[in-house]
DNA sequence: TGATCTTTTGTACGATAGTACAAATCCCAT
DNA sequence: ATGGGATTTGTACTATCGTACAAAAGATCA
């Protein structure tokens, strides 16, 4: 029962379990669930193939156990910064703490784990667009209280804003999110080099500044009116 | 070389090779490239797993006419919503303009393919997300242009931005784009209903909207001096 | 030290992957 | 109708997949 003196951080396999769990979540979240095979995990953890089966039984287990790790301190993570941005007085202020409540806990790292969250929301990103029937149950039933909880209090600073039009930027603002976790050097590249999109304090700035904007917009319904629709061609 | 009659359009097959790359399409758009398999798509296209090879060698292959017979149609498309939109006076009006032209073709179909552009625009957003090699190929080489000429677009009608700013806001415009298309339920879900998220006409007023005036935010080198950093407790 | 439990290794099995290829079939111009 | 290219079918091959399982190795405590 007495944990070994774990003698530094240098220790290269104090444990074959984490060293499994995170080469997996690299790779998962790089290449996808279904292009990585368990052979190339145990290879990237220096593993035996049969030592993840012994640890997590089956692929999926393992995909499991990564959003196991990772949600529960994430989301205590942004209840305590929504918790903190709801008490700030000044509305806008108030909007902004709580978007910055949303994202950063997503880039930075929202546990003791190593390589900070930024790695494990790309691998919801990724698992999100492959459709993922693990990742797609763990979300319904983990995310989406959070994400009504964010939604509700920024409608609380937004009250002549309806609820959809909150719901549907608040999507936009996730799928910004990810997009940035997934291409950062898709920035880099269209920045020609001025920008690095890899930088998670510029990425988390410019989504913030970008998001709160996004949400002051008008309302969809009074905004319609009022506006002539701008010139499109019929399609062809 | 005499073409037939065609009958209607309830000719079952007209074109085995078209119906292999709808299928195609569908299944890699939904599920991602590695978890379809060469068999899976020929059955969903009621053709023989051979006759998939015949036509396009490869799945690879496959995949790359995929993009072949979009790209061409989509950025064409764009190209001339962004001519029309660069011609409107009112300077918010042609900014709107110019993100409808980069938005409407990713929704509505961008070529006379059935099913429309969304399909492949979900396809896209995908393959990016699995770090698909050729994918990211075409993307480079085709897609990069079409962005270059929106971003400098927007900067025209938005001088006093930095085009970095401009660079990471079309990024998350695309991110957003994307993700609407690969997860239009989590809209519905968080709505409770009273929003659908696949609902293309719906999904585009919201992020024009939205994404417009993300642009006009103020740019991040001015802001930030002014504000204060909104109040974030340091993480244990 | 020796017994017992945990972990790692090595190997094997059935299923399925992508692709190749020959035979069968279809289609149209002659 | 018929010859010949285009297409479709059926099948087979090799590679790799996820997983199971027995044996080896390591750790723990009486």
């Amino acid at each position: 029962m007495v944990r070994k003196p774990a003698s530094k951080e240098t220790a290269r396999k104090p444990n074959m379990r984490e060293a499994i769990l995170a080469a997996a979540e690299e790779l998962f979240a790089t290449n996808g669930f279904n292009a990585v095979s368990v052979r190339d995990i145990a290879q990237a953890a220096g593993a035996n193939p049969g030592s993840v089966t012994y640890h997590f039984k089956t692929k999926d287990g393992l995909l499991l156990e990564i959003y196991r790790r990772h949600c529960g301190p994430m989301n205590l993570r942004r209840s305590e910064l929504l918790a903190a941005a709801k008490r700030v007085r000044d509305l806008r202020d108030r909007l902004e703490a709580i978007v910055r409540a949303y994202v950063v806990p997503a880039f930075t790292s929202g546990s003791d784990l190593a390589g900070g969250g930024a790695r494990f929301t790309r691998l919801r990103a990724v698992m999100s667009a492959e459709g993922n029937d693990v990742a797609r149950r763990i979300i319904a039933q983990t995310f989406d209280d959070t994400s009504h909880a964010f939604i509700d209090a920024i409608h609380e600073s937004l009250p002549h804003i309806p609820r959809t039009d909150i719901v549907w930027r608040s999507h936009f603002l996730l799928g910004a999110l990810y997009y940035s976790l997934v291409t950062p050097d898709r920035v880099s590249r269209l920045s020609r080099g001025e920008a690095d999109g890899s930088d998670a304090a510029s990425a988390i700035e410019q989504l913030v500044q970008a998001t709160v904007a996004a949400f002051q917009a008008p309302a969809l319904d009074q905004a319609a009116p009022v506006r002539r629709r701008p010139a499109v061609p019929s399609k062809a």
